[in-house]
DNA sequence: AAGCCTACCTGTTGGC
DNA sequence: TGCCAACAGGTAGGCT
């Protein structure tokens, strides 16, 4: 489900309904998700204050003064409000109750593959950059040391294919398989053609149409291909938009020649031949 | 070290 | 209609 925009519009949705907001009650209702919930979770969160919600790659990291929470949404991870007493569907595996001016609402971690992850970093465990998941991160989109320089000097020598060394977030994080696509096509670069290779102009090309991507999705809600919703239901409109990806046979944006698929890194990767070179 | 591959899961879709 | 393979927004970890 959620590439970088899509955790962002969540993070922006919810910031507002949970700053300043007090946990009333936390349930584990199943601990399998990629790493097991601890059991202990809501003995550290119930009747804390949500201090801040904030993003670092496709974490969403919820503060509060004794500790942060990270939740990752991994393919198909979704939040979503309902009434505190609400029946719980299958698949909702946490979930907290958090007061609000109106009556309190109960907020659902639903995630039918359980590639996500629910972690909690204790305030005494030292600085949330110091997390396991957290630490070995590159850089973000939105950095001001992101530039086509940063990504032409990390890709020296390196022999993948571009769209595997951006999915690889060894240089940049939060580009997946949608806005990889989407990016190569706006910078015009074939997506077979090895990252080592690159010149520094086209790098500069395409740190720009990476953030021009990410931008526009985070401004239309995202990309709702086929079960991502942020916590209130509300559908993204990016998907309407993509000029390659999920659009095989499909006329090109530009020359009007049929979108190819194909398969790298046992991921599919959409693109024009002849705009991308 | 870099690159390749598998594994982790469930649900949906399209072809026969 | 039913069955089955292919595929889906991610990423850690193990093996060259």
């Amino acid at each position: 489900m959620p590439e970088l925009p899509e955790v962002e519009v969540v993070r922006r949705a919810l910031a507002p309904q949970l700053i300043r907001r007090h946990v009333i009650d936390c349930e584990v209702h199943s601990p399998r998700l990629r790493w097991p919930i601890d059991p202990l979770l809501p003995t550290y969160l119930v009747g804390r204050q949500v201090l801040a919600v904030e993003r670092r790659s496709k974490y969403l990291l919820v503060g509060f003064d004794n500790g942060t929470l990270l939740l990752h949404f991994g393919m198909a991870g979704k939040l979503r409000w309902a009434a505190p007493c609400a029946a719980r569907e299958p698949h909702d595996h946490l979930s907290f109750v958090i007061d609000q001016p109106e009556g309190s609402l109960r907020l659902y971690l639903n995630d039918p593959r359980r590639f996500g992850a629910a972690l909690w970093h204790p305030l005494a465990h030292g600085p949330l950059e110091q997390h396991p998941r957290l630490s070995g991160l590159a850089i973000e989109p939105f950095d001001a040391r992101f530039d086509g320089a940063h990504l032409f000097r990390d890709s020296r020598r390196r022999s993948v294919s571009v769209k595997s060394f951006l999915l690889s977030a060894q240089s940049v994080v939060g580009v997946g398989n949608i806005y990889a696509s989407e990016s190569l096509f706006r910078a015009g670069i074939h997506p077979e053609r090895l990252a080592g290779s690159i010149s520094r102009a086209r790098y500069d090309r395409l740190a720009l149409a990476i953030r021009t991507v990410l931008s526009r999705a985070i401004e239309v809600g995202g990309s709702s291909l086929r079960d991502y919703a942020a916590p209130g239901g509300e559908l993204g409109a990016f998907q309407a938009e993509t000029r390659v990806y999920g659009r095989e046979g499909q006329p090109c944006w530009i020359c009007g020649r049929p979108i190819v698929r194909l398969v790298q890194g046992q991921r599919s990767t959409f693109y024009c031949p002849k705009c991308q070179s």
